[in-house]
DNA sequence: TTGGGTGCAAAGGCTTTGCATGTGA
DNA sequence: TCACATGCAAAGCCTTTGCACCCAA
């Protein structure tokens, strides 16, 4: 999706919410690196820079607020912080979220996009009568560059 | 696996580590309750019953040590509570872990095997040079019970 | 005996909340 | 103007750590 502030305003706008500085500074940060993920802190010091005044508080209630709208992405990798995604066009298609690729050398998340797992969900619907609505996929390995360099 | 206290007894005196009630308490505890997963408070409530003098830092500190050993399998739901398992024998054979099927209308959490992510694994590998180690694979929806319920 | 293990309490660290002030509409 | 939003600081909450005591080996 890669929203545009003028998207949030509309969107803000609809839901009786308003515009502000700090929610238009954060959601531009986040669009402006699509596929990167940042803890609070991280958006904090980012956006920061340009705007003094911000709180950390602030970015928490506006990222709180975005993930509650759809237009960022949660993701855990279970080292103490929470960290956040500009949501992307395919998740809003679909309905389904990319595959996160941790590596367990460099840290590095990139992410891969497939439909494989409609079979399973398929499968599982069949097997348990259970109804999949949403799913977080986490793979970790070694990526090609921290590979290369040990071979 | 389903460990057994005598399983532990070997593993912890192969590392020089000593064999304490708290260990073999907590060890049973989860043992006895496959596929289930609780959280440090549970484990501490529940062994506690039968240790009263049990803290929950030896709690935190004895599933971190399984943990290491690869004796439970971590689980976070994103609830704030990291949960914990018996690891499987299932797990320790292929060195995969299984799928969890979380209802979001219940909150009730099950297990489901499949290998169809060595497909996606093999995909990975071949398209992006990303050798996958391990994964963790969430399926939020409703479960055959809530569906029922509904309809 | 003795070094690892435990219990208790305090400290950590990320996130949320309360409250007075600020500001879009 | 006025309800929502923000900033700051304090509080929450799960988890970890420090330290003296304890106990398995």
């Amino acid at each position: 999706m890669t929203e545009t502030p003028e998207q949030l305003r509309q969107l803000l706008k609809q839901k009786g919410l308003k515009v502000t500085t700090q929610r238009i500074a954060i959601l531009t940060a986040l669009a402006d690196r699509p596929g990167e993920h940042f803890t609070a802190e991280e958006i904090y010091d980012c956006v920061k820079a340009g705007h003094p005044e911000l709180g950390l508080a602030t970015v928490y209630r506006t990222i709180q607020l975005f993930s509650d709208l759809g237009l960022v992405d949660r993701l855990n990798l279970d080292d103490g912080y929470v960290r956040y995604e500009i949501s992307r066009e395919s998740t809003k298609v679909h309905g389904h979220h990319h595959h996160h690729l941790i590596c367990l050398e460099c840290g590095q998340v990139s992410a891969f996009q497939d439909d494989l797992l409609e079979a399973l969900e398929a499968r599982i619907r069949e097997q348990l009568g259970f109804e999949v609505l949403d799913h977080e996929v986490k793979l970790y390995g070694r990526c090609a560059a921290c590979k290369r360099k040990t071979e």
